[in-house]
DNA sequence: TGTACATCAGTGAACGCGCGTTCACTGATGTAC
DNA sequence: TGTACATCAGTGAACGCGCGTTCACTGATGTAC
């Protein structure tokens, strides 16, 4: 009676009858979702190689045809998280992009990135952990090399594309324009991580509410 | 010829010789101060019981006299890693506060308190790491009643003390006043976020000046 | 269409590592009388 | 002032743990002829 993970729902995954074929189909995929799944649950620590072969149902170093070391099957699983970040924010745009008055439609979607970025840290904490985890590569920026065409934008871009529609509707005034993303990132990353690991963990729902607010207001009028 | 440590400047420690009592005299304290020489190198994660125990040349068992487990020395090392931000961000108000204008030197206080905090995350990252490390403990916030008295002011009750000053002198309304710690708070630390982690690893010193610059304008102009 | 064979994608077993922590112990210290 | 003894603060050895990673292997797949 002894649970081989951690939840006892999940019974071990026995190789040879669950899995079809000894070829897995699409282990890597598999892999990186599984690590997804730990992400999610415990942030960029819980990613485990050896858990994550473990709920694929393969020997740990099946892992090795995929991924040369831990870090590369890391750096897959941010890159996803980032991923899920950009999604979350382009469907808070949505709305926003309907607006037919550029001022106002401007407006409307810097305050989407905002409310999407920091509705994402306190749902998907863990993903958003490991999205800005520390480690050897940078989050994505302006032109990430490996990308660019593939996926859609990432979370860096699609500020970019708002505050280029604030400056191009007239709300934000040319000269102030460059490096405003920082100064809009900064503002919004910083009272993410104070609501999921300082002082604001202890907000209510209301209160981290109307701090979203304040703080959006205030980069509209200060940027 | 094998390095005991990491470092072979450092030789081990020989118990017998280098201390000339068998008690240490006061090995907490001791312990605390090869952890947070550890966490300056290396961030939170290597704050390591065994590791601060052989730099204090103990036994690693020596440390459960004065630590319950790994968990209270991380907490005692946090807490000492928090004091030194806290003297670093009001070092750098001393010049402030000799200001006689009220409006310029609360406005100076408070432009300290961002300087001092980005300056401190740029030049002891381990430090900052340690300091704002999610773990069970919250940073500490307004009336943490383990100090009060002992120790001076902590950073946010510095921050506090600066946009008191603003509510006084008049440059800011009194009922923005409530939680505008929060906003200050979390522009600060996101941009201090970006530039150890995030995309503004690469600015440059100058670019890191002027986006410093620009972003304690923005707080004065939007809070 | 059938077969030989190279390549691919897994398996099974084992490794060394350093960690936190526990156990039974002993030398040093300080206090009561 | 001297001594007995409780308490304190260390030692030494060992533990189990789970990790990432390596090795030699084998079953499955796909391609050339």
């Amino acid at each position: 009676m002894k649970a081989p993970h951690e939840s006892s729902m999940n019974e071990r995954p026995d190789r040879s009858t669950l899995r079809a074929t000894y070829h897995h189909g699409d282990l890597r995929q598999t892999l990186v979702e599984a690590g997804l799944a730990l992400a999610r649950e415990g942030g960029p620590q819980a990613i485990v190689l050896r858990e994550a072969t473990r709920r694929a149902g393969v020997a740990p170093n099946a892992a090795y045809r995929h991924f040369a070391n831990r870090e590369a099957l890391f750096e897959a699983v941010r890159a996803s998280a980032l991923g899920q970040l950009a999604s979350a924010i382009e469907q808070e745009m949505q709305s926003a992009r309907a607006i037919e008055a550029p001022q106002q439609r401007s407006r409307a979607l810097l305050a989407a990135v905002g409310r999407g970025y920091l509705a994402f840290a306190q749902q998907e904490t863990g993903w958003f952990r490991t999205a800005f985890a520390s480690g050897e590569h940078d989050v994505a920026v302006p032109t990430d090399p490996a990308r660019t065409a593939q996926m859609g934008l990432n979370p860096f871009e699609l500020l970019s594309y708002a505050l280029d529609a604030m400056a191009q509707s007239g709300v934000l005034p040319a000269e102030r324009r460059p490096m405003a993303e920082f100064l809009a990132w900064s503002t919004v990353h910083g009272m993410a991580m104070l609501m999921i690991d300082g002082p604001l963990r202890q907000a209510t729902p209301e209160q981290r509410a109307m701090l979203g607010r304040r703080l959006l207001e205030m980069v509209e009028k200060g940027i």
